[in-house]
DNA sequence: ATTCATACTTACCAAAAAGAGAGTGTCAAA
DNA sequence: TTTGACACTCTCTTTTTGGTAAGTATGAAT
């Protein structure tokens, strides 16, 4: 199940080196690690649901199974059982089970959820600054295949 | 094509007012434009490909096509083209053609990728900072199911 | 006795995404 | 004359994904 090496410090440096500076003298090939790690996290974070999500959470508070399945629209019991529980497992979020009849499930994000949406920020404020951009460039790109 | 109605301050607002912000008094319901728009974002950015090739072109500048695929390890020429022409049409990245024999394609960076990958920045550096308590998180969420 | 609500799970099926691998056109080198 | 490089495209097959709908357990209300 743990489908890469263990992460180290000079991993990360790295890492964030890599993204985060300006082009570096250019080395020959990437430590594949490093695009492993970068897989792996878009696959946890980029799915149809998790930012959805979270940010229903976020604005909610704790929330029952059937409160969020209205909330976050279009979305099918099993997936939302499916998405909650993965994010469960990877510590966004906190499922507490009231014995009780009807049953009761609560939902609530933990600081590393809360933070990771935080973090998620820079990406959500790029795409509402560039968004006309990208429709435009879109645009223009369609238009120019008809052409030739 | 154009699937979701035009942005509008409010809904920029209200949108980033959302995520960024500390829970506010909740309403019944989320805009679905918002929604629409979010679902629409994290496609764009997210997936498999794209971001790693954002990396690679900001850690080495200009780079042809069968370059790009020996840096992006795993990727099929399929994939690599698709993506690139998925990110040429956001306008992340140019495309320029020299007509020689054999043949010349040179991919670059927009002004546009480059602010992508930093806005990014902030995700990467989260996935960073709590790899290994989410890693530890997923080992004990397995752990628990075993025993039950 | 039947229905309802809650929070799921399971089985089945269709659609979409992605991989593998062969083909294309052109010229230059061996 | 065959091979190779480059930058693809095309087709076929497999895998993954996600939706629909039914089933489950429990007790309370009608």
């Amino acid at each position: 199940m743990p489908k890469f090496s263990p992460p180290d410090k000079e991993l990360k440096e790295a890492t964030r080196a890599k993204l985060c500076a300006a082009p570096p003298p250019p080395d020959d090939e990437l430590d594949p690690r490093i695009e492993v790690l970068v897989n792996d996290l878009i696959g946890r974070v980029a799915d149809r649901w998790t930012m959805i999500i979270l940010e229903v959470l976020a604005e909610h508070g704790e929330m029952r199974f059937t409160q969020l399945g209205r909330m976050v629209k279009g979305i099918s019991q099993k997936m939302l059982t499916q998405t909650l529980r993965q994010m469960e497992r990877d510590g966004l979020l906190t499922r507490t089970v009231h014995p009780v009849i009807p049953p009761k499930v609560e939902y609530k994000l933990t600081d590393l959820g809360l933070s990771l949406g935080a973090a998620f920020c820079g990406v959500w404020i790029w795409a509402e600054e560039n968004y006309e951009i990208i429709e435009q460039s879109r645009r223009k790109f369609d238009a120019s295949l008809n052409k030739s």
